[in-house]
DNA sequence: TCAAGATTTTAGACAAGACTAAAAATTAAA
DNA sequence: TTTAATTTTTAGTCTTGTCTAAAATCTTGA
């Protein structure tokens, strides 16, 4: 039984793995999780000694796979309670996040199966990323989805094209977007949809609007 | 900003407050909130200290109105809560309360108010306890209302019979009520809907069965 | 009325989780 | 490579909420 405030620094250190760092600084998990540097040198002790990370001292964390199945659990959680309250109650997309920032500690097993059915099963959340399945991995993305659709902070690999006129392939190449190309989603724009990508091996974001991630063919890479 | 624990101790004084009595005793409270006497007292000190209990010491406490309107307001979060699980997850009657524990501290206007549109602004949760209303008062009983659909820990008042046959009447003089006799709820039984009764001077709870409930018409005292 | 007996409060300890200040280790710069 | 800057950990304190044991207060029965 994970208390509220162990489940938020797993969590926390979750979600940074998911931004592509596979060791997180205590610093900066501090800033994550909005406590001091000391307050989360204490709390990474704990969470080594309850088998949840692995921490060598001065040389940052990672979750072990017990701690990642805890961390995926509560995002699972966290997103499934963004749809609910934006399908069904009515939210924007950008209003949701700290009320499932509460709602995510309820932990009943039961509650969470019957909320997934009720919301039919969704694979994304709201601001597109992945939601976790009851076995506490991503539910896989559908082959060859939009890019459009895709979920975030997860690489994707481009297979095609939805429109093959020459003005559009051209515009491709000038964003060094070309078949092959590996691409991860890194913000959603709730205005228009637009997205920040990614390329593979970049490290600098650039936009793209919905009326190009619409014609992009991609897969899990 | 109450605490989850302030919160609990809140909402228990309140119940006990509903069941009849005006002053809580701090083994009672303890019972209710299952802690020790002593945590009780302590929590009682600083609950007076923030002027949401009245406390005489050695005699018992009761909310203040401020603290009246947190704990209603932690009621009404509870039982719409309730409502969600059971009308839309499928939850039966009595697997909803724990959750609902859970939940309810939650502390979110918005949401809250768009739960409660989004159950259609219900009356009663599944277990014909009434809704407190976003003013933290409850909402007032339809008027003439069944005893069967009333809600709990309400004084009623008999206001007419819906079957004026002699066999039925003389039932009810049996078990001690005619029109004005004053009515609580106490408890709903789930697998048949028969209540258990007080009236109004008595201690002793009497069960009725729902065919006699669903015979009487009453109002709110 | 006054001595049990029950209830309530106080005193003192503890665990969790946060903080500040200071010490230790690592990294970067000269 | 050796000092300076940065990062991380440790040490010590605080708050919240809990507990047990003991003292204080109420209640009841003879």
């Amino acid at each position: 039984m994970p208390t509220m405030s162990v489940e938020n620094y797993l969590k926390a250190i979750l979600s940074l793995h998911e931004e592509g760092k596979p060791q997180v600084s205590t610093t900066e998990l501090a800033r994550r999780v909005e406590a001091t540097p000391a307050s989360t040198s204490a709390m990474l002790k704990k969470l080594g000694e309850k088998g949840w990370v692995e921490h060598k001292l001065y040389h940052g964390v990672h979750l072990t796979s017990s701690g990642q199945r805890i961390a995926m659990d509560i995002l699972r959680r966290h997103r499934l309670w963004e749809c609910f309250l934006v399908e069904h109650l009515g939210f924007d997309w950008d209003q949701v996040h700290e009320i499932a920032e509460d709602l995510e500690h309820v932990d009943s097993k039961e509650l969470t199966t019957r909320l997934d059915a009720f919301l039919g099963f969704p694979k994304l959340d709201p601001h597109g990323d992945a939601i976790p399945g009851p076995n506490g991995r991503f539910r896989s993305v559908a082959a060859r989805t939009l890019l459009l659709e895709a979920p975030r902070d997860l690489e994707l690999i481009v297979v095609g094209v939805v429109d093959g006129r020459d003005a559009f392939l051209r515009h491709l190449g000038v964003l060094g977007i070309a078949l092959g190309t590996r691409i991860t989603i890194r913000k959603r724009h709730a205005f228009d949809g637009s997205l920040e990508i990614q390329l593979h091996g970049e490290d600098e974001l650039q936009t793209m609007s919905p009326s190009v991630s619409a014609r992009l063919r991609v897969d899990q890479n």
